[in-house]
RNA sequence: AGGUGGUUAGCUCAGUGGUUUAGAGCAUUUGUUUUACAAACAAAAGGUCACUAGUUCAAAUCUAGUACCACCUACCA
């Protein structure tokens, strides 16, 4: 690997050197994974993404998180398998497709199945390729050779497998049921992919009346042109109003068609005009209620839409209408006929596509649908087993959706896809993984004896979460082969990353899959992140494109700047993206980039004997402070606390590291200290590696590499200190630093910036010296000498000061008093109002009974303090 | 309608039953071009911690209620 420094650099430069050093890390194969039984393995698997466009800020969070798990974790010596893929996503992608197309003013009526397809492949591996040079260009340390995409082949036969396996135990089965209509793609879509949007809606109440027009009941309806569907009308079985019209039957307006009144509890007595008209095909809750009185009205199923969303044939010369528009114009012709009675404003919801935001219908369709609840039955054992982050967050709400699941309707109108794997002759049917293999299946199973004949396989697709629920036993080809050395060796997954928006869809499937498929857990553990979402609170997506190109990111701010920025908000909940946030992660790396800069450049002074006390004082002090971090660092990063982690050590290495350790030793470095600080800041590298790779790959090598055969730091061991830390050190320093800026803050420092002495009583000196590092006053504050003395100082000459519980004086000639006295007024009214709350406080009996004796005398102490702040203020005031 | 989470500085968010004045980043104001870093450093200003009640010697923190916001689930002809 060829890095080279310059000195001349302002900043790191991340577009030239980012792609050599993943270069490096690929040729040296760090991120292949072989088996090895002496290591422990871990397994990742990278959700897929879609190869519907490049990625966004809510998968390079996601894969940022789950990367330093896998860095943190091969740096602690496990066998990391980062397994990365692509998901075909067969609706998202066809959709993509088919809009492209349209802009382009190509017709897809007029494109052959097969010429659309290619299209499609075409676009599959061009987006597969640039997704995967994403996921290298942000930094992840995946394992290359095991990549997948759902539409590979083994993956395929997977999925076929997995089919014929449910479709032969009756798990699934095909059905006349009511499904959700995406009319512009064309095809069903899941319950998981329709949006419900509460919308303001004209409720309609129209008259029905009887044949002889003696008597009409009032239906009310949002949807009345779906009146050509009519099988009925409704009631609710106690709802008084009704007991007349029992038994008649009325004729529905524009058709005149007769239907019948029946009962039903679904009907709510108390919405719109408590009668609702029956319409099965197109709606959930009326094919229900018409299923129950089926045969004993001898109602029918009129399906009245068209796939498209225009009304069919048997809608009069309303046919080839859209339904939007046949609702307006059927109005009309309503009230022409004295049928309308009113309108009136309610707040329902619409039901909108997820991938195409049209309105969906509800219809009757033959599907194929999967028998969820049948495998599920155990799922409480499996959920048990694993381990979900943020705790407990989900709990009900899992469990809530299994309850109320429904059978899974698997099959799309799609091209792009799973095949289903059914074949039918005449009316006949097999399931087969082939062609070859079906056509045997027909001639064993309904003795066909014609050598010649034509079977045709079923035209539709499977969803693509039914390729995606089988992953974790896929990736490692368990469903072909379930005793296969990688899956014994990987299987299952240590930890699934992924956003909380796909609990359903996705992670609960997998449990349910596995849990049926091979009774184990699929992973151990899931950390949820939040969802990224844009200024007006929506989910930054794909389908909405609300967000910049990740090269532009990559190119204005680097990979490592745009993980620091996206380390920087607590990802356990939902949050507001914004640029800035990739602002301050460049600013970080900046900052790193320029300690190198500094440790490039330091000569050693030969004969620098002067300040080595100060030096050991340093050095003792960060050892301890080092230590002391990295323990907590590793203490959060086991609780999978991954944004206190990284706030720790940003912390740790901007202000501890830069602002004062480094400024601290500033000129005064010999041999031994610039030892001591390469070697800290070698710690920090390590830590900071998982979190931010390539700048922290680029300076390992500048600084510390010396053979090409050395390792790099990708591989080194990840610092996890055993030994004890001296808490006195660290506080003693904490405290003088706090002495100092309290110091610089009463505001003493003469214009001429001349030292001057501070006087201490001779009965405090012990505490002083147990409590503050003298040796850091003198160097970073005017004071020239802390003298001690016997007796109060002379009012007149000198200034009396408190600072927690260390007194001082100054001489008042070495005070400028540039606080103005209105401050200083307000600050002596303030101390008076503290100070009789705490006499109050101690006056309290029960105070005084009850609360710990060490709060108290903290209470007692502070009385004191303040008595005398009060004191030096007041002298402040006169001055 | 139910569930979950939230309400803390202008913005985005940390935070803990008692530590003299509740923290960070950004933004604002002021100062500093001093040899690692103006993408920096030093400092200032900015908060009845949503509201009400309760528990407690002590509540921003625990409990309950109210209001508002977000998300999820369900109903909706």
């Amino acid at each position: 690997m060829r890095l080279k420094y310059y000195k001349k650099n302002k900043n790191y430069n991340f577009n030239k050197y980012d792609k050599i050093i993943y270069k490096n890390w690929n040729l040296k194969k760090y991120f292949f994974s072989k088996i090895n039984k002496n290591k422990k393995s871990i397994n990742l698997l990278l959700p897929p993404p879609n190869i519907t466009g490049d990625l966004h800020i809510g998968h390079i969070l996601n894969f940022t998180i789950l990367d330093i798990f896998a860095r943190r974790y091969r740096m602690l010596g496990y066998n990391v398998c980062f397994i990365p893929g692509t998901d075909h996503a067969s609706i998202a992608t066809e959709i993509k497709i088919i809009k492209i197309l349209k802009n382009k003013g190509i017709k897809i009526n007029k494109i052959s199945k097969n010429k659309f397809n290619k299209i499609i492949l075409k676009w599959s591996k061009k987006y597969n390729k640039i997704i995967i040079n994403q996921l290298k260009s942000i930094g992840c340390s995946c394992d290359w050779k095991k990549k997948y995409f759902t539409m590979d082949k083994n993956h395929y036969k997977s999925v076929i497998k997995v089919f014929i396996k449910l479709y032969k135990e009756g798990i699934i089965y095909k059905d006349n049921k009511i499904v959700n209509w995406d009319i512009y793609a064309k095809t069903t879509i899941s319950e998981e992919e329709v949006i419900y949007k509460n919308e303001k809606k004209d409720l309609y109440y129209i008259k029905y009346y009887t044949k002889n027009k003696k008597n009409n009941i009032v239906i009310s309806t949002t949807r009345p042109e779906t009146i050509f569907g009519d099988t009925a009308i409704c009631v609710n079985n106690r709802d008084k109003r009704y007991k007349l019209f029992r038994n008649k039957k009325f004729i529905i307006p524009i058709i005149n068609r007769k239907i019948p009144l029946i009962k039903n509890t679904l009907v709510n007595k108390k919405f719109g005009s408590g009668c609702i008209k029956i319409t099965p095909a197109h709606s959930e809750k009326d094919y229900i209620i018409f299923k129950k009185n089926k045969e004993k009205y001898n109602l029918k199923l009129i399906n009245i839409l068209n796939d498209d969303g225009t009304l069919n044939n048997k809608c009069m010369n309303f046919s080839g209408k859209d339904r939007f528009l046949v609702r307006k114009s059927i109005i009309k012709t309503l009230k022409k006929l004295g049928n309308f009675v009113k309108k009136k404003k309610i707040l329902s919801k619409n039901a909108y596509s997820e991938r195409t935001n049209t309105i969906i219908e509800k219809k009757i369709s033959l599907q194929w649908f999967l028998k969820i609840k049948k495998i599920v039955k155990n799922i409480k054992k499996y959920i048990n087993k694993i381990i979900f982050y943020p705790k407990n967050k989900y709990n009900n709400l899992i469990y809530k959706w299994i309850k109320n699941i429904k059978d899974w309707n698997i099959s799309r109108q799609l091209n792009w896809g799973h095949k289903i794997p059914v074949y039918y002759y005449k009316n006949k049917e097999v399931v087969a993984n082939n062609y070859k293999i079906a056509k045997k299946l027909f001639k064993k199973k309904y003795n066909i004896k014609k050598k010649d004949f034509k079977i045709k396989q079923e035209n539709n697709v499977l969803d693509t979460w039914f390729s995606s629920w089988i992953l974790p036993i896929s990736v490692l080809n368990g469903i072909n082969n379930n005793n296969n050395k990688n899956f014994n060796y990987y299987y299952p997954i240590k930890i699934l990353v992924t956003g909380n928006d796909i609990l359903f869809f996705w992670v609960l499937r997998m449990i349910i899959f596995s849990g049926y498929y091979i009774n184990k857990i699929p992973f151990k553990k899931v950390y949820f992140t939040g969802i990224a979402r844009d200024i007006n609170n929506n989910k930054i997506s794909k389908s909405l494109g609300n967000y910049k190109n990740l090269y532009y990111l990559l190119k204005k701010y680097g990979a490592d700047g745009l993980r620091v920025g996206l380390l920087s908000i607590n990802n356990e909940y939902d949050f507001i993206y914004n640029e800035k946030l990739c602002e301050k992660g460049r600013n970080f790396i900046n900052k790193i980039w320029n300690s190198l800069k500094y440790l490039k450049k330091i000569k050693i002074k030969k004969k620098n004997n002067k300040n080595k006390k100060l030096n050991k004082i340093i050095i003792k002090w960060f050892n301890n402070y080092l230590i002391y971090k990295i323990n907590k660092l590793n203490i959060y990063i086991k609780e999978y606390k991954i944004y206190k982690s990284f706030l720790l050590i940003y912390n740790l290495f901007k202000e501890k590291f830069c602002s004062i350790y480094l400024e601290l030793i500033k000129n005064n470095i010999n041999k031994i200290i610039l030892k001591k600080t390469l070697k800290y800041y070698k710690l920090l590298l390590l830590i900071l590696h998982p979190y931010i790779p390539f700048v922290t790959e680029y300076i390992y090598n500048i600084l510390y590499k010396k053979n090409k055969n050395n390792k790099d730091i990708t591989v080194l061991k990840f610092p996890i200190i055993k030994k004890k830390y001296k808490k006195n050190i660290i506080k003693k320093f904490k405290n003088t630093l706090e002495f100092i800026k309290y110091l610089k803050k009463i505001n003493f420092i003469k214009k001429n910036k001349k030292r001057f002495n501070l006087y201490i009583y001779k009965k405090e000196e012990l505490l002083y010296k147990k409590k503050i590092y003298f040796i850091l006053i003198y160097k970073l504050s005017l004071i020239k000498k802390i003298k001690i003395i016997n007796k109060k100082k002379n009012k007149k000459k000198y200034l009396f000061y408190i600072f927690k519980n260390f007194n001082f004086f100054i001489k008042k000639k070495n005070i400028i008093n540039n606080l103005n006295k209105k401050k200083i007024y307000i600050k002596i009214k303030f101390y008076e109002n503290y100070l009789y709350k705490i006499i109050k406080k101690l006056k309290n009996k029960k105070f005084l009974l009850l609360a710990p004796k060490n709060i108290i005398n903290l209470e007692k102490k502070k009385k004191k303090n303040i008595k005398k702040l009060l004191f030096t203020l007041k002298n402040n005031y006169k001055l």
